[in-house]
DNA sequence: TCTCGTATAATTGTATACAATTATACGAGA
DNA sequence: TCTCGTATAATTGTATACAATTATACGAGA
């Protein structure tokens, strides 16, 4: 097994390194949706045995990443319009949930470290450097999620959103605005939430996914023939 | 390993047996909360080996029925108040989204089914058969679930349903009246289905969960003492 | 050439052995 | 008696061997 040495770095277990990569080369792309998964080839990339291997797989099997067929071999699972539905709806809730804990939770603190957040991706969006504005989107959620302290949405929402991750992978975006539209609703969100409003910030959050499933929709319908119908 | 020879059953893998096994066990109480789990004694008492044993294990950890300790072993989860309003919550709104859905795809004979169920609650009730409410409530549920056709939401609400199981289990309801009242609930989205009205049925199906959270609340607020705080 | 059957190879599922880690028992010394 | 240290036991993590299942290759017969 490969080993990282990072100094005082906790040695992770072989079952936790082989789901963390697996799962990474999943969202990337690297592992394309549909292709066939051997746990024998897999353990020798990975250079560990199958036994950690097989419980890695089986948690990307729960998690849906990866699927088994009728002759009990594993894939890579594929990905559908309607999956994709399904979980943006999902989301939508969840993250309306969220927010409006995080709002009651938020320190005068931590409205500057959303504020600075969101100063970071205006700035990234002027500067034209989308990657970080995806990055610094990111960070803006997970810090409402910490701020939630609700453990059962925030575990879900992980979930969810390594699915998403992997569909904004592997279907690049059309609509060239919606950066900056979704610039516009984290700022929504903010302003609500240090409004002290949870439950404007819910609306603002639930409208802010919505319009982000709109936008991968879209996508989607320009290059439907490629993807497979939900079955 | 035991086996079961149901005729032409399908012959289940070890895994999949220790799976359901054990969450049953977790479920119903057997397995109590924090009671420590040992790999090797599990494995003699289940007749497996640890191989499958520790796929079925690291599932049950994925879903937080189990959990791992500093020391790198395992336990049954404990049982947290927060942990029961964070289920509650989510599961109100996900039932919400399933039921909108389940209303838009029901047929004249899918409202009949419902009918049916519903009505066996009733007389369960009258006839003083606690435990068949019980058991045609799920079925109203998992109905409604199926119809729905929303694999991710209802895919979530399952691992959340495991969870409310067992606190049903440990938590005797206080409330004589909430089977009464519960009823009544289901009818009421029923109606709401049979009118063809998604937003109305979303509604009912809302406070029926919202409902059931107080009562469950209400009784462990009952025995506080002995259950422990959210950490 | 095409279809079918069968031998062979590939793959998954499970048990087991062993190394690494952590807990426990127990005696020495205060 | 109490505390600490150390030997021993218990436990987890991983690799590997083998059995069971499934796919593949390939030749015989039409």
């Amino acid at each position: 097994m490969r080993t990282h040495s990072y100094g005082a770095m906790r040695k992770v277990s072989a079952r936790d390194f082989a789901y963390a990569e697996i799962k990474e080369q999943i969202i990337k792309g690297t592992l394309e949706p549909d292709s066939p998964i051997v746990e024998d080839h897999l353990a020798t990339d990975l250079e560990i045995s199958r036994t950690p291997l097989r419980e890695a797989l089986h948690r990307l099997e729960v998690e849906e990443l990866v699927v088994r067929q009728n002759n009990g071999r594993l894939k890579v699972a594929p990905i559908s319009k309607k999956e994709v539905e399904e979980i943006f709806t999902v989301r939508s809730k969840l993250e309306g949930i969220v927010v409006m804990q995080a709002t009651e939770n938020a320190t005068d603190e931590d409205l500057f470290h959303l504020t600075n957040i969101t100063r970071m991706i205006k700035e990234s969006l002027k500067e034209g450097h989308r990657e970080n504005v995806l990055v610094y989107g990111s960070e803006f959620h997970s810090y409402i999620y910490e701020l939630s302290n609700h453990k059962t949405a925030v575990g879900i929402l992980s979930q969810l959103n390594d699915h998403i991750h992997r569909y904004r992978q592997l279907i690049p975006l059309r609509n060239e605005e919606r950066l900056e539209d979704s610039y516009e609703e984290h700022q929504a969100i903010l302003n609500e939430i240090a409004a002290r409003n949870p439950g404007a910030a819910k609306v603002a959050a639930q409208y802010h996914i919505d319009q982000s499933l709109e936008a991968v929709k879209e996508s989607i319908e320009h290059i439907q023939a490629s993807i497979k119908k939900e079955t």
